[in-house]
DNA sequence: TATTGACCTCAACTATAGTTGAGGTTCTAT
DNA sequence: ATAGAACCTCAACTATAGTTGAGGTCAATA
C-alpha cells in the first residue's frame, strides 16, 4: 500500500489510483478505454493520467451495469456528452431516468414470469398450447442472463 | 416443410422434429447434449433419436433459462433425476419451486436497486461514502446481465 | 544512479451460450 | 437405385465482459 502523496490536491490520477479508488481492476480500466467508455491523457512516458472526473464517470458506469445495461449501451449513452468535464447532476438525471425505466421493464417482465411460474408449479402441464409459461407473447422479453437476445422465431412451432 | 408422417404415434423423434416442435435450433440441441442437459438414442446410422419426453425436458430447460438460471445449474438440477422417463409433475414441482425462489431473489435485488436509483436520480452525488447506490452491502448481489459474478472486493476502496 | 514497483502494449485465455461451416454420411421418397 | 434433404462430427467463430501473461518501459525513492 502506497502512502498518500498529498502533492497537489488536483493532480491527475494514475491508473492504479483510479483502480484503487473505484474498486475496478487496472485491466478493466484499460478495457473500458478500448471500448470508449473512459478516456485518458498520457504522461510524457505514455502512461495514463486521469482527471478526477473519471471517478464519477466510472461510478455511473458501475451503477448502469448493476441495472443490467450492456457496456455498449452505456458507452452510447455517455458518448453524447463531453468526456473532459465532470458529469453534471443533470447529465446523471437524464441517464439514470432512462436506465431506471429499463430496470422497471426488466422487473415487470421478471415479475410476470414469476407469477406464471407460481401458477404453473402445481400444474406442470407445460403444454405448448395451454401453459402461460410456454406462450411467450405475454412475457415479451424476459431477457435473462445470457448474452444474446431472445430468438424472434421462438414459439412459432407446433 | 415436411408433411407429417403419421407412422407410429409413439415413434421416436429426429433432432429436426424436436427442433421444430421445441423452437430450438438443431445446433442448440446438439449443444445441450454436449452439456449433459438432454440425451439421445442413436439409430443404426448414428443419428439422434429422442423419446417424446425430451420435449418436456426441453420445455423445462427453456423456462429455467427465462428465469435466469445458467445452463450449468439447470444441468445439475436435472441430473439428479432419471433422463429416460418423462419428468413427472412432482419433479417439475421441486425444480420450479426452487427456481421461483431464485427468481424472487433476483426480483427483490433489482427492486431494491431500482428504489435506490429512484432516490438518487435527483441527487447525483454518487458519493462512495454517502450514496446508497455506491454501498453494495445493502444490495448484496444484484447479479445483472453479465456472465461473471460480482467482484467480491467491490466497494473496498476509499 | 540504481532499483523496484507501477506502468505500457498486445495476444491469448476464461466463461456463458450458442452459431456457422467444412467435409462426409444416412434416410427416405421416387 | 439414386437424388436430395436431413443428419453426423469437429473446429472455429460470434458476442459480452473481462483477466492473464510476456516482454519491455517509466518514475520515484533510497
Amino acid at each position: 500500500m502506497k502512502k498518500d502523496k498529498p502533492n497537489d490536491i488536483k493532480r491527475e490520477l494514475t491508473v492504479g489510483e483510479v483502480a484503487e479508488r473505484s474498486g475496478l481492476a487496472v485491466s478493466t480500466l484499460h478495457f473500458y478505454e478500448t471500448k470508449g467508455l473512459i478516456r485518458s491523457n498520457r504522461s510524457r512516458g505514455n502512461q495514463r493520467r486521469y482527471p478526477r472526473s473519471v471517478l464519477r464517470r466510472v461510478a455511473v458506469i458501475k451503477v448502469a451495469q448493476r441495472t443490467g445495461i450492456p457496456l455498449a449501451e452505456i458507452q452510447a449513452a455517455l458518448s453524447v456528452l463531453p468526456d473532459d468535464r465532470p458529469l453534471t447532476v443533470e447529465d446523471w438525471g437524464r441517464l439514470s431516468k432512462n436506465w431506471r425505466q429499463q430496470l422497471d421493464e426488466r422487473i415487470a417482465n421478471l415479475t410476470a414470469l414469476r407469477d406464471q411460474l407460481t401458477g404453473c408449479i402445481g400444474c406442470g402441464c407445460l403444454s405448448m398450447r395451454d401453459c402461460p409459461l410456454r406462450n411467450p407473447w405475454d412475457v415479451l422479453a424476459s431477457e435473462g442472463t445470457g448474452p444474446r437476445l431472445i430468438d424472434p422465431a421462438d414459439g412459432a412451432g407446433a
